[in-house]
RNA sequence: GCUGCUGUAGCUCAGAGGUAGAGCACUCCCUUGGUAAGGGAGAGGUCGAGAGUUCGAUUCUCUCCAGCAGCACCA
């Protein structure tokens, strides 16, 4: 028998004969760490305890200190036990696959009738009794034939076609979980009572397509998380609270922000209240952009679709878009269907997005070489239609408005544009509360347009950009657009869900379809490249995540209410209406709460509110022209002069980029 | 769009084949109270829309609309 060498993390190696198994090294070295061990990592590559090992390798034994391997395998094992129980308890449902995905696992399912909540806790019932009874995890590598004929007798078909859809020269590896028999490529735990029985939860059942394709059978996708114990579950449960009590729409209802309904179905109603929020940030992004070098334009949101034809979208995107059709013979005396005259029907659409019409004001006169870079910026509203099944709240919506931009500029002029892009979004995330984010960095796709020199120096302009500002970047491979490379901005916020806003796209391909050039030094005419990008995203998106980030208690500049001047006895009526003028002259949204209630009704109503300020007046502060401060979410409060309390919000009031 | 669930007062929710109920909010009255709900009275609903079954439908059935979760989608 030939001997290998494995050496271990500490550099000690041992000699063993190939085809040894992790189980027994682990045994070789100790009886305990036999029995702790879940897996192996077999020259960085993730090995199961019953694998055999054929080659010399660096090994490390793992056991539930190992987080990260740990979690794998106990989200991968409790898939296979819940598709276990499932089958224990409904004998003919199919089995399909169950991947490990973040915090938890799902495993897809083939059955007539829908799972139920109570079905839920049933499975999980079974579930634990499976855990406690510690049956064994066997495997074993099958042949194709054999395999492709057990699942053809159970009558697993998903099985079959998942074989069939495995590369030949790979091995088939069956997986035991006591008496259930699962195909799977592993690894998995020693037995099934490693996974901790109390550190999983089932949370709900959906509909998944069969291999993500909207074309094929609909299945039942249950969906569990999975931790190493208890108190990680529950941390993790919190979390989730933590996210619901954030909820835009719960808190957009409560602060008396925007509303929806059905007659206009992913939509945004602003009430005066989420339309102050929506104005504030506006007027920042309008400022920041003036300073930034960039011109804004405005642009028509009803296109004929000739332009669309021309942009290339009416082919690719005609079913996302709202299609209007005017029969332009119709006059304000005769504007009845009966006297439309088919002849003259005309058919707009609703602007998706802006570039096309951009294009169309940079085409505008001659442009010399000399207006590049040309900075173009709209607060863009576009519909689109998006399918019902993809609105949410304020997040996806079929009417929005973008803070676009899109920069008309030369070859050599792309680097640097980038980098001011880059800085300018850093800026404004930073002033806007997001102090982390990540570039994502997506290179040319299989299916592009353009030659391989062109993407090779555009390419590198993004790179050396990102670079030239010191920050890090991560690679996206072949995630760009089929016309060029882009970076994607992702922030981080306050629980640390990761949304993706800013975007900066290389396009050289719109401006050849719309015909935009410029005359450059030499007297010819050159194309320019187009740059598209956006910094918030769409307005609506970025107030959805701005509530949810400050759980609806936004800074004091941002808040659509600033401060409530309270009164605690009648008497101080006058008092409250003199300090809410001095506030509002030195433009803090201040008002009077003068209501015959009491102190407390008061400050819990407005606290409910998110008012970031209440200030309290009763007999003393009238007397002394002092008022007592109440900051949201402090108990204690403190008195200040009148003077000194409106200096000090007027100052809280100024936006950031004013101070 | 697909699968499942949901739709009753402004909000949160109960309810039953015989044309509806609570708490909070709202209006009025009493109360002038010092930091997260003072007391009383009153008003408020085509039970998402349409069709069917029925003597009778908000309740049962079907279709549609909207919302929620997930999938698919996101220029």
């Amino acid at each position: 028998m030939a001997q290998i060498s494995l050496t271990f993390p500490d550099g000690n190696a041992r000699s063993y004969e190939a085809g040894v198994t992790p189980a027994d090294v682990a045994a070789d070295i100790s009886k305990s760490l036999a029995k702790k061990a879940i897996s192996a990592t077999i020259d960085g590559q993730h090995w199961d305890m019953q694998w055999p090992i054929q080659n010399d390798a660096q090994i490390a034994i793992n056991t539930m200190k190992d987080d990260a391997p740990a979690l794998e395998l106990i989200r991968h094992d409790l898939a296979h036990i819940m598709a276990r129980a499932v089958q224990a308890l409904w004998p003919d449902v199919k089995v399909t696959i169950g991947p490990v995905i973040d915090n938890g696992w799902y495993y897809d399912f083939d059955r007539a009738e829908p799972f139920t909540p109570e079905d839920l806790g049933e499975i999980e019932k079974k579930m634990r009794e499976i855990i406690n009874k510690r049956d064994p995890v066997r495997t074993e590598v099958w042949d194709r034939p054999r395999a492709i004929k057990h699942y053809e007798d159970n009558g697993e078909p998903y099985k079959v076609e998942l074989i069939d859809a495995i590369p030949g020269d790979q091995p088939l590896r069956m997986y035991w979980h006591g008496e259930w028999q699962d195909l799977c490529r592993g690894p998995h735990l020693q037995h099934t009572g490693q996974v901790p029985a109390d550190g999983f939860k089932l949370m709900s059942v959906a509909g998944a397509y069969w291999r993500g394709d909207s074309k094929r059978q609909m299945l039942q996708r249950i969906y569990g998380v999975g931790f190493q114990n208890k108190e990680d579950l529950r941390k993790y449960l919190n979390f989730l609270e933590e996210a619901e009590k954030r909820d835009h729409r719960k808190l957009g209802r409560e602060m008396d922000l925007f509303h929806m309904q059905e007659e206009a179905p992913g939509q945004v109603f602003w009430h005066p209240n989420g339309w102050t929020i929506y104005t504030q940030l506006q007027d920042y992004m309008r400022r920041k952009q003036r300073a930034g070098g960039y011109k804004e334009i405005n642009t028509p949101q009803v296109v004929d679709r000739k332009l669309w034809e021309a942009s290339g979208h009416w082919d690719k995107y005609q079913h996302h878009m709202f299609v209007v059709e005017v029969d332009e013979s119709r006059d304000g005396e005769n504007d009845d269907a009966a006297v439309k005259d088919k002849g003259q029907t005309r058919i707009n659409a609703l602007k998706p997005m802006n570039c096309p019409c951009h294009v169309q004001v940079f085409n505008q006169g001659l442009k010399s070489y000399r207006d590049l870079p040309l900075r173009l910026a709209e607060f863009g509203s576009c519909a689109r239609f998006e399918p019902s099944g993809a609105l949410h709240g304020i997040m996806r919506v079929r009417g929005f408005t973008q803070d676009d931009a899109h920069i008309f500029c030369t070859e050599e002029q792309i680097q640097e544009e980038c980098a001011r892009f880059i800085d300018f979004l850093a800026n404004v995330y930073e002033e806007l509360g997001f102090a982390e984010f990540e570039i994502k960095f997506a290179t040319r796709p299989e299916k592009r347009v353009g030659t391989e020199e062109s993407w090779d120096y555009v390419e590198n302009a993004l790179e050396n950009a990102i670079k030239a500002v010191g920050r890090d970047y991560t690679l996206e491979p072949g995630d760009g657009a089929f016309y060029g490379p882009k970076l994607d901005f992702y922030l981080t916020d306050a629980i640390g869900r990761v949304w993706q806003c800013g975007t900066f796209q290389v396009d050289p391909n719109l401006p050849e379809r719309l015909g935009a050039s410029y005359i450059a030094a030499d007297g010819d005419k050159h194309r320019p490249y187009m740059l598209h990008r956006a910094t918030l995203g769409s307005f609506e998106r970025f107030i959805g995540i701005l509530i949810e980030n400050w759980e609806g208690k936004l800074p004091f500049w941002l808040a659509p209410r600033q401060v409530v001047v309270a009164s605690i006895i009648s008497d101080a009526d006058d008092y409250v209406h003199e300090v809410v003028a001095a506030l509002q002259a030195k433009g803090v949204r201040a008002e009077a709460d003068i209501r015959n209630e009491k102190i407390n009704y008061k400050v819990r109503e407005h606290s409910l509110g998110k008012v970031p300020v209440i200030l309290a007046v009763g007999a003393r502060e009238v007397e002394e022209r002092t008022l007592t401060v109440r900051r949201l979410g402090q108990k204690q409060t403190t008195v200040t002069s009148l003077a000194d309390v409106v200096n000090e919000l007027g100052l809280a009031a100024t936006p950031p980029d004013q101070l």
